[in-house]
RNA sequence: GUCCCGUUCGUCUAGCCAGGUCUAGGACACAGGGUUUUCAUCCCUGCAACAGGGGUUCGAAUCCCCUACGGGACGCCA
């Protein structure tokens, strides 16, 4: 048995002293947000440490393996922005990185264990032979008698977890009598030809830990240091979160225009903290502060709200042209504006800071670009209930009709100046109905600023066309 | 059923490893108030938790034990 099965020459120094981590997901067709989790807390440990972060495909076995569910689990890590320095697309020195592809590698190494005396068949699979006394005992769980092992208990370092415990005392497949390598062989003998150096997984391999260890043993080969991240639990009721429902796919966030980095950094905090009350971060910072000693215990639930709360929060610190970049697509998608230019800039400008997300700007501007804008009917029966709106917008419109420069000054004083020819000292009583006129809202971005922005004519022409509008 | 892991406000969490600085801090949500042309933003205030029981100790959210509850594994799925 060579004791390094890398292909390349090395330097066992250089090699091991750095991290190697790996994100191995099945293609199911889907990207659940648990994985997405699991891939983040891989990638940020790369990141932090400067080592490797390798992208491994588990498509052992299943029809369902298609290219078409990689493909969404390829976009899904690009959209996130977790790129990978080996795996599909881009290579690597420990290739292949299907598993679908390595096939005559883990015969190699089934066959170690057939000479080591650790494997035998038995009902045409292949099974791993434990190692210590056996007996028989009659197993509530399995409801029949079984053939169990006193096996000599697992130590597994766990950096989360501490030192976890437990023997294996069954043994286990690894290969299925239709030829196929199980699961758990496959994963060891890829993190150790891969080089793997941290497992960071979820806890629901925990267990499994230790079939995994009897196998790192039995092929002589180190542990790597494992760490075993909480589980995402439902947002409400028992379990797990689940394969289904809403918004336990990374592709519907995308759907729904969330900001990549959004949920990035709320996955982050699920599970993990940086040890002060920072919940905003940037991607930089992420990487710089994300270590494994700050990872959670226990489990956690999923909470829209507060994802919606960190969405919000970085579509507000984006650059403007990232914002641009972001947003014209969406308002393209909805059919609110067609064009890219120089209008469109000026209204995302003016709606950035007053935006919640990405999926509602299309509403929130629709009235910058189309007359067609419906009136808010509640917004409207305010406006009516006090005074007399229809006669303040006629004094606007005389007002702004003969405003000579269309900006922000002149209209400010236009509004000032009407409102001290009728004795007041603010112009207030004349903004509700300006808005709502031309926007049908009574809310959106400072009005000022939106009429300067919306032009002279839309305005002018939206108010003279209001009263009959609105009776109708 | 067996084994493993966990348990601080409704939710995400700080504090726990190195017991006193914790009348337990922050955030989301919620409620109230203020600012504002704006059912946006922003600001202020409030609400609300150490699962329970024993022990160790002058002193325990922090250490130990038990119980309860939650999660996971026990597949020729991954």
């Amino acid at each position: 048995m060579t004791a390094w099965p890398f292909s390349k020459p090395y330097n066992p120094l250089s090699v091991m002293s750095q991290v190697r981590v790996r994100f191995a997901p099945s293609p199911t067709g889907t990207f659940h947000i648990g994985s997405a989790r699991t891939a983040l807390f891989n990638w940020l440990y790369a990141r932090h440490t400067g080592g490797t972060f390798v992208l491994r495909v588990e498509d052992t076995d299943h029809e369902r393996n298609t290219d078409e569910a990689l493909e969404v689990l390829l976009s899904g890590m690009r959209w996130l922005g977790l790129d990978w320095d080996e795996g599909p697309e881009v290579g690597g020195d420990f290739g292949p990185y299907f598993q679908s592809q390595r096939g005559e590698l883990y015969k190699e190494y089934i066959q170690k264990l057939f000479v080591a005396g650790r494997a035998y068949e038995k009902d045409g699979a292949v099974f791993f032979k434990l190692e210590g006394e056996r007996y028989t005992e009659y197993d509530e769980y399995h409801k029949a008698e079984i053939e169990k092992v006193r096996t000599e208990p697992q130590e597994i370092d766990d950096a989360i977890r501490g030192k976890v415990v437990r023997a294996e005392e069954r043994d286990f497949v690894i290969v299925r009598s239709n030829g196929e390598p199980v699961f758990h062989l496959v994963n060891v003998v890829d993190d150790i030809t891969m080089g793997i150096t941290h497992v960071i997984r979820g806890e629901d391999h925990l267990s499994n830990t230790t079939k995994h260890c009897e196998l790192f043993k039995a092929f002589g080969a180190p542990l790597p240091h494992f760490a075993h991240i909480p589980m995402i639990l439902n947002s409400s009721g028992p379990g797990k979160m689940s394969k289904r429902g809403d918004g336990v796919h990374v592709e519907d966030y995308e759907k729904r225009h969330f900001l990549p980095h959004g949920l990035v950094n709320f996955l982050a905090l699920l599970g993990w903290n940086a040890k002060d009350d920072q919940e905003l971060f940037s991607l930089d910072e992420l990487v710089e502060k994300f270590d494994l000693s700050g990872i959670q215990k226990g489990n956690a639930r999923f909470d829209e709200k507060k994802l919606a709360h960190i969405n919000t929060e970085q579509i507000r610190r984006l650059p403007m042209d990232s914002f641009r970049e972001m947003a014209i697509p969406v308002l393209q998608e909805a059919g609110v504006a067609t064009e890219d230019g120089s209008y469109i800039d000026a209204v995302l400008k003016l709606c950035q800071e007053k935006t919640r997300s990405m999926a509602e700007l299309p509403d929130f501007v629709a009235y910058f670009f189309d007359d067609a804008f419906i009136f808010d009917p509640k917004a409207g029966e305010r406006l009516f209930k006090k005074g007399e709106p229809l006669e303040r917008l006629k004094e606007v419109q005389a007002a702004l009709a003969a405003v000579e420069t269309w900006d922000v000054d002149s209209l400010n004083k236009a509004f000032t100046d009407l409102a001290a020819s009728q004795g007041q000292e603010k112009p207030f009583a004349w903004f509700p109905v300006t808005r709502y006129s031309v926007s049908g809202t009574s809310g959106g971005p400072d009005l000022i600023p939106m009429l300067e922005v919306m032009g002279r004519d839309l305005v002018l022409s939206r108010m003279e066309a209001f009263p009959a509008r609105y009776q109708a």
